[in-house]
DNA sequence: ATCGTTGATTTCAACGTGGCAATACCTTCC
DNA sequence: GGAAGGTATTGCCACGTTGAAATCAACGAT
């Protein structure tokens, strides 16, 4: 039993060529109202479908972009990945999502392209990947790379200013009072770009301060989970002397650490002021709210389509990589200022 | 410039046939080991990788499974998002996510494949769909349903029994000793069955417990935002006499009620109770940590993708569709026992 | 020496589509 | 009536792969 037909199926029953069928359904050439409307009957009363393997074979093209992230399960990722698919939707292209998982022989193998060809570009988030991994491949494959700045230009690359926004995350903290500010997310296990920036930006807000920074007030997390900002908080209350404010480097983290500071019975923010990074929505609806800092996720996602559209359309390779510097904003709520002086959520 | 190497291209360097290449690429049929070393070189000096296009166009077969769910950005389908993608690269899937938004046209789409046959199967968490679209088309597509039931046994469905955990849920809560209790995140709006028969499990337990239901504490939403949540706690304090538990359909709904009982200065779970549905991470993180009836996600993932293998690979299509109930738990936090009678998350 | 058997490799064809160039048909104009 | 210029349609082929069947080489048994 044939499953599906194929154009010469529903050129037999219009009694016209496969080439004419195939022109009707890509509006390539002419064809006349006339056989157009006869082909347009054979095909609905076939139920034809173009075979996209078939498509994809004769095009060179697939359709099919991938978008690679350490884990989808994590709120900041699934948001974005949610607004990549709607916003790659509008160009008529479909996602596959890989989760690598923080593994970089996972990601590595995605931009070599092991297992075949499928995708007709790559947007990744890289977690462990390094500037060698994506030198060393010679990748006919477009490649828009989110937060992680690649070397000498190797690939398009979207994301906020990492050391600015951190700055103004510590600058708030430090407009309130606080001089007892710790950071909670350093990952100097991972040659992960990112954590460094929102580090630097922690100290140099704090060095403008004249704050001296203490040791034992960075906290390196081994992943961005809650339950890491929950430990790093614990041990930061049992470290002596305890901060009177906390930067995470993500809500994830931001929202474990509010969690540790209301187990320990401490006011948030009374006695601990909690600001995050991200915007996730678990954020608005936490208790109190998180203050933290906004990316415009919207604009990332279609920057970075834009950018892929445009390496697989005109391939010029010899241009150099674009660095877009995505708008972030600071969104103060209730962990930092006491809840009467901020509005409820929606 | 060739961007890309064939399989006679390899061929010719080898000095062998395209076909010899293919079995070692494929390891289908016997080749000498010498041969296979050979063609092993040849491979690795060209940096051939197959054709993904070509090789579905040939074998029938692409190798990708849709996940249609309504958001992406919901934790709870994150989560179960992730989770299949896992489990679908064991088996050597690629998964491509669908975000239907609730939208009956987009998942009608999806059903009938238009714009094209790229998918295998399809693993679908219904929202607007009813019984009607499902029996419509005429599906050569193998289906598997997530939580709503399809009539006639028209398709795989792999979910928990939610009319049991609406019971013991409320259950929890009357034996706590609550008489007073709501329930949020009733659909009427929807052909969804799954709100229909949480609710009716909701009723059955106080039924059961001699407790009258009293209208105006069965809440209607649009959502299962935590903005919905809000809303609706809002509603029920404003609404004349309060009541002293809430059991929310989805956890989402109850971390909202919980943000909204912290807002209007009620304790939890002192003055107000609250037990969501579905167990998503930041329940185990929100202040207090959150009562859920917890699925089995990982069984849901595992099950779903079984169902799907069976129907791919064995199209048995007169084989009645199963109709697998997973296992749940309710796990007891801090939203309906105080807090030093419950561990601490992690 | 011949035949049969087994294993290794090749040849041929086809999957469904779209680019290219050729062809059939229809007007229009001299 | 015939050439010129469109417009509409068609046939042929290639994309890269694999199933089916044919071919070839080697070896043991007769």
């Amino acid at each position: 039993m044939r499953v599906s037909s194929s154009l010469k199926d529903v050129a037999a029953r219009a009694g016209v060529s496969a080439r004419t069928v195939s022109n009707v359904v890509n509006g390539s050439a002419r064809v006349s109202a006339q056989t157009r409307l006869r082909v347009q009957e054979a095909i609905d009363e076939l139920g034809y479908r173009p075979n996209l393997a078939a498509r994809s074979l004769r095009a060179g093209r697939t359709g099919i972009i991938g978008l690679a992230i350490p884990e989808l399960h994590s709120p900041y990722f699934a948001e974005l990945a949610g607004l990549l698919v709607d916003e790659a939707r509008r160009r008529s292209w479909t996602v596959i999502i890989d989760q690598t998982g923080g593994d970089a022989e996972a990601e590595r193998r995605l931009l070599t392209g092991d297992g075949g060809r499928v995708m007709d570009g790559l947007i990744i988030s890289p977690w462990a990947l390094t500037a060698r991994d994506l030198t060393a491949t010679a990748r006919p494959l477009p490649v828009v790379l989110l937060g992680e700045r690649s070397p000498q230009g190797m690939a398009d690359r979207v994301a906020v200013d990492n050391v600015a926004a951190a700055d103004e995350a510590t600058g708030h903290l430090l407009s309130l009072g606080r001089r007892r500010i710790a950071a909670i997310g350093l990952q100097p296990h991972l040659e992960n770009g990112t954590a460094e920036q929102r580090a630097e930006g922690y100290r140099r807000a704090l060095r403008r301060a004249g704050v001296a920074p203490r040791t034992g007030w960075e906290r390196s997390v081994t992943a961005l989970h809650r339950s890491d900002g929950a430990r790093a908080m614990a041990e930061l209350l049992d470290g002596g002397a305890a901060p009177d404010a906390v930067f995470a480097f993500s809500d994830e983290l931001a929202l474990g650490a509010l969690h540790m500071a209301h187990v320990r019975g401490l006011r948030v923010p009374e006695d601990m002021a909690i600001v995050g990074f991200d915007d996730i929505e678990d954020g608005r609806f936490s208790h109190p709210a998180l203050t933290t800092v906004s990316p415009d996720k919207r604009q990332i996602a279609a920057r970075a389509l834009q950018c892929l559209a445009d390496r697989i359309y005109s391939p010029r390779n010899e241009v150099p990589a674009s660095d877009l510097t995505i708008p972030h904003r600071l969104v103060v709520r209730g962990s930092t200022v006491p809840a009467a002086e901020t509005p409820v959520a929606r």
